[in-house]
DNA sequence: TTCGGGGAATAACACTGTTATAGTCGAGTG
DNA sequence: CACTCGACTATAACAGTGTTATTCCCCGAA
C-alpha cells in the first residue's frame, strides 16, 4: 500500500472516530450503527471494516481516542498553575468536566460493553498515559513538601479512584444534590490523609 | 386477572430475572438474547413481553434485583459484628466481593447501557435502600464517638464513592497489582479524615 | 357443555453486524 | 497512449436481534 493512500485512510479513520464519538455522546450507543455512521460520513460501511476490521476495532479506536483526549485535558489543566495543590484541584475539575462533557464515551472507557472487548495491556498503557499528569501533579506536591505518606503513584491512584467514583455515581444518577460541591468536598477529603 | 395467575407469573418473572442474570454474568451482555433466555427457561419470547413489556423492562427488573442483592449482602455483612469500625470494614469487603462476583450486573447497575434506560427516581430509591446499611454502619460509628466531621449520610456517600471507584477501576482492568490490598488501603484512607 | 377471553406460540417485519460478490477507478507497463 | 492488473469500494445477501401481528389453545364462567 502506498503512503498517500494511508494518509487518506488515516484522515478518514480520524473522521470516523470523531463522528462516531459525536453520535455516541449525542444519542447513545443504540444509535451508533455502522450504516448510520457510514451514511453521515458519506461512505459505505465497508471502509469501516477495511480500516478497523470490526466494530470492536472502531470502539477500540474510540476508546484510545477518549483516553487521549482525557490525558490532554488533564495535562493542559495542570500546566499554568504555580501552586501545586491548586494545580491538583484544577486537574480534578478538568477530570469531572471532560467526563460529564461526553458521558457515553466515558462509559465506553470504564465499562465493558462487550465481553470480546478486552482492554488488554495496550489499553492499560493508554490509561496510564492519560492519568500521568495527575501523577506528575502529585509528585510536584510531594517534591514541594506539601504531601507525604506514600509514593506519588499510589497517592495519585487513590485520588483518581475517588474522582472516578464520584463522577461515576453522578453519571449513574445516584447523587442527591449539589454534585459539584460534593465533588469538591470529596477531593479535599481524599487528599487530607496525605497533606503535611 | 386472578390471583393464581399473578403468582404463577411472578414465579416465572423471578426465574427469568435470575436466569438472565446468570447468562449476563457468565457470557456477557451480547449473549443475553431474548430468544436465548426464553429457550433456556423453556418458554417462548412472548411471556417476556407480557411480563416486562420490553427488554428494557427486563433489564430494569434485573437492575432492581441487583441492588436488592447488594443491599442484602451489605446488611448481612454489617450484622453480627460488634465493633462499629470493623463492621464498616466488613461492609466494604462485602461490597467489593459482590461487585466482583457478578461484574456484568454491576455494569448494568452503574452504567447506562441504553439511552432509553433512564434510572429515574425509582432507581434512586432502590439504590438508596441498597446502601442504607452503610449509612447505618457509619451512624453507629458516629454515635459511638468513633467518627465525626459531618452527617452520617455525607460520610457514607463518600465512603461509597471511594469503594465504587476502586472496584470500578479494578473491573476495568486499570489496577496494576494487589487490588485487594489497594482496596483495603483506600478504605482506610477514605475513613481517615473522619476518625476522631 | 358451550362460549369467551387472556396469554402463549408461531411467524413475519425492520433492523443490526458481517461477509461474499461484483464493479470501478487509478496506477504502472508495453 | 492503450492496456492490464490490483486494490478499494458499493451493492447485496446472510444470520441473528428486538419487536409485533396473527393465530391458536386452554382455562374459567354461565
Amino acid at each position: 500500500m502506498g503512503p498517500v493512500k494511508t494518509v487518506k485512510s488515516d484522515e478518514l479513520a480520524l473522521r470516523l472516530v470523531d463522528e462516531a464519538g459525536r453520535i455516541l455522546s449525542a444519542e447513545g450507543p443504540a444509535a451508533l450503527t455502522l450504516r448510520r455512521l457510514a451514511q453521515t460520513v458519506g461512505i459505505s460501511t465497508m471502509p469501516v471494516y477495511t480500516l478497523f476490521g470490526d466494530k470492536r476495532g472502531l470502539l477500540s479506536a474510540m476508546y484510545r481516542d477518549g483516553y487521549r483526549r482525557l490525558g490532554d485535558a488533564l495535562r493542559t489543566a495542570g500546566e499554568g498553575v504555580d501552586d501545586p495543590l491548586l494545580a491538583l484541584l484544577d486537574i480534578g475539575h478538568a477530570y469531572r468536566a471532560t467526563a460529564l462533557a461526553n458521558a457515553h464515551l466515558y462509559d465506553l472507557m470504564f465499562g465493558r460493553p462487550d465481553p470480546a472487548f478486552e482492554p488488554g495491556p495496550e489499553a492499560q498503557e493508554v490509561a496510564d498515559a492519560a492519568y500521568r499528569p495527575l501523577v506528575d501533579g502529585v509528585r510536584r506536591c510531594v517534591d514541594a513538601g506539601l504531601m507525604t505518606g506514600g509514593e506519588a503513584e499510589r497517592i495519585a491512584f487513590h485520588l483518581w479512584s475517588v474522582s472516578h467514583g464520584m463522577v461515576s455515581l453522578e453519571l449513574a444518577g445516584l447523587q442527591r444534590s449539589h454534585p459539584a460541591q460534593a465533588y469538591d468536598e470529596a477531593m479535599v477529603f481524599s487528599a487530607t490523609p496525605f497533606l503535611v
